[in-house]
DNA sequence: ACACGTGGGTTATGGTATAACATAGAACCT
DNA sequence: AGGTTCTATGTTATACCATAACCCACGTGT
């Protein structure tokens, strides 16, 4: 049973993926009384600019052409590592690059479909997926901390093709 | 129902896995027709000289010793490709290391247990997992081409301390 | 005003990986 | 043996990813 096509697979109007994640960061912000400076707002809406996970360089490079001076690469590593922390952010290791989060605040172990044609990443939540992961560990006796999964190959619309 | 702790996590005769994977590698090369090398079984050797990945710099840095022409790194890089192409060794990502696979042959997608205080690895085949994981991607209509599945936290030695 | 904590600027460097071209050596054919 | 071809390796340079260390500016509370 499949299910329907996620947004991301699909032309869809991007602007309201923009503004609905920055709009849920800055509540989530001022909830938890952490500072979503203008430096870390910025660097977020770049991320969420598409439906592909963007470098570290290539947000320097974007902020490099609007700023005069521009951007040393600390800055930028800084307001991702406060992204991640606050859950905005995820890092996809294999691909040493950054996507916005759908849901953050959830405390979720996210799973990651990442198209090798066009880039496009989704993050999926599979609640068997997890299970079957924390069964796993238990069997190893093994505490997790961190998960990464990611999964490269080709999403709907790169196979039809 | 925990399984039996395995021998990675145990007091072991390691020399029996180095000379096991390496004996593995030799058979299953030349079934294959591809060449293993001096420079490849070298390689293959350190990855498999502990049960924690190893860097590739690592790897560079004990060749260097060894000979009195330093190696370069793509001459490392190049031989861990082609042991990753062959299944013998797989790269863990989200630390930038390798680590030697213990059923190459078997064309399996495996699955990192890393633990972050003594970072003994090993590397767990849960078709659980890879159920689970195949039933999300046909959800999605994605089609798997490479997984990385790298669970980091604590295995039980460093857990009990 | 002062101390303190946080965020960001700046410079430098460490760590990971590959491009591009040159050379050497195995394998195969005649 | 000599020639051809293909693969493996040597070599130089560079690209790409990430962080250390130090300093300064600013907001907050006293």
């Amino acid at each position: 049973m499949p299910t329907d096509p996620l947004p991301a697979y699909q032309p869809h109007n991007h602007a309201h993926c923009i503004t609905g994640a920055l709009n849920e960061a800055r509540s989530l912000c001022q909830s938890r009384g952490v500072r979503l400076t203008p430096i870390r707002e910025k660097v977020l809406e770049l991320v969420w600019q598409n439906h592909q996970p963007i470098g570290a360089y290539d947000i320097l490079a974007i902020l490099a052409k609007k700023e005069d001076r521009p951007a040393q690469p600390p800055t930028v590593y800084r307001a991702l590592d406060f992204l991640q922390e606050q859950g905005l952010v995820h890092r996809i290791a294999s691909i040493n690059a950054y996507m916005g989060c759908p849901h953050p605040g959830e405390n979720h172990k996210g799973c990651f479909l990442i198209c090798e044609n066009c880039r496009t990443t989704i993050e999926v939540d599979h609640s068997a997926i997890n299970q079957a992961v924390q069964s796993c560990a238990d069997a190893h006796q093994f505490t997790i901390k961190e998960s990464a999964i990611e999964l490269t190959g080709l999403c709907p619309n790169c196979k039809a093709t």
